[in-house]
DNA sequence: ACTAGAAGTCAACAAGTGATTACTTAGAGA
DNA sequence: TCTCTAAGTAATCACTTGTTGACTTCTAGT
């Protein structure tokens, strides 16, 4: 057999189940937090194989993190949808549980290594998308304002949880800030 | 004599350049980042002092930035006022030098020690006195929708400050920005 | 069944970290 | 001048981390 579907032994399963894991310890500790053989632990594999199949820790987290920093699925619909979509998303008191690569982008932005990729990664696939996506005059002014907007709240609402906010308040949120999101959408 | 003022030998001028050593670093480099030998090499002084005066890594991180960790100097007068000159203030394409301690907060969230100490700080001398600033209804989702766009804009222009931004669109942004803190300091 | 190569394991290194202990030196008060 | 205490220094520990090289085990193709 070409393909083995067999548990054991093979590369590229183990290869996702590093992936996978990979993808939440550098969302719950950033890059510098998390450590090589927690990743390993983790996804039940031997330390070395990290090595092997990505080269170094960095490989692993180019690999993990970057393909995830894409602004652009949620760009989708009139400038509406877009301003009800993202207030509905970033006000979210909800759960902290999974994988979110803008948490892991703050949590690794100080990293010498990690930070520059993320930035780049961020330019290109947040950044850009928005500024093309809008219309009318002062584009990167107005997608500056929204992306930082958008930080913000991912800073309040996924990484500072801890922080209450009443069911009222949070609705009085969301529609001032979707007031303000189609406002730069809309030009 | 009882107080030196002699140049060596003065344990508090010692702790002082400390102080301020710690903060460059720190804000260069964030917690993790940041080493107690550099620390000690750019104040000029034996790397066991930092022990001896502030007992440890995280001692001295809490006397060097928590407490300018504080947004209340930034809200005395009208709401225009504060409005237009937290605009000016964060929409900054200029020098990346100096201490802030709202970029050390965001190179230093990850640390499990650091991060909650920060939080908690953040709590009280920043959403709390935004809060208790504001009039009308909604004073907490007018606070966070302020504070959120900070926060953004620390990201965008203390922390990543390698993308560019024509000189126009900047003023443009500072406009929009503007016009929106004043709507939330309003209500 | 045999075997070559892929997949996985083991032990360890080299560098760097925060922190401690014991020692040395300077300088103010007697 | 002498001395005693505070200030400063040197050496090193205990530990963690990413990474590597050599070894073992499994399995697909013959």
């Amino acid at each position: 057999m070409k393909n083995a579907s067999n548990g054991s032994r093979n590369a590229q399963a183990t290869a996702e189940r590093i992936l996978l894991a990979a993808q939440k310890v550098f969302h719950e500790k950033g890059y510098d937090g998390a450590t090589t053989r927690e990743i390993a632990d983790r996804a039940g594999i031997n330390l070395t194989l990290i090595n092997r199949y990505f080269g170094s820790k960095l490989g692993l987290f180019e690999k993990a993190v970057l393909p995830h920093l894409d602004l652009e699925p949620l760009l989708s619909g009139t400038p509406s949808d877009v301003a009800q979509r993202l207030a509905e998303l970033y006000v979210d008191t909800g759960p902290k549980e999974g994988f979110d690569a803008f948490v892991v982008l703050v949590r690794s932005i100080a990293n010498p290594e990690a930070g520059p990729l993320l930035i780049r990664r961020l330019e290109d696939h947040a950044l850009r998308p928005l500024i093309d996506r809008l219309e009318g005059p002062n584009k990167e002014a107005r997608a500056t304002l929204i992306a930082t907007q958008l930080a913000g709240l991912v800073l309040r609402f996924r990484i500072m949880p801890q922080i209450p906010l009443d069911g009222q308040e949070r609705e009085a949120l969301k529609q001032r800030l979707e007031a303000n999101l189609r406002e730069a959408l809309e030009g």
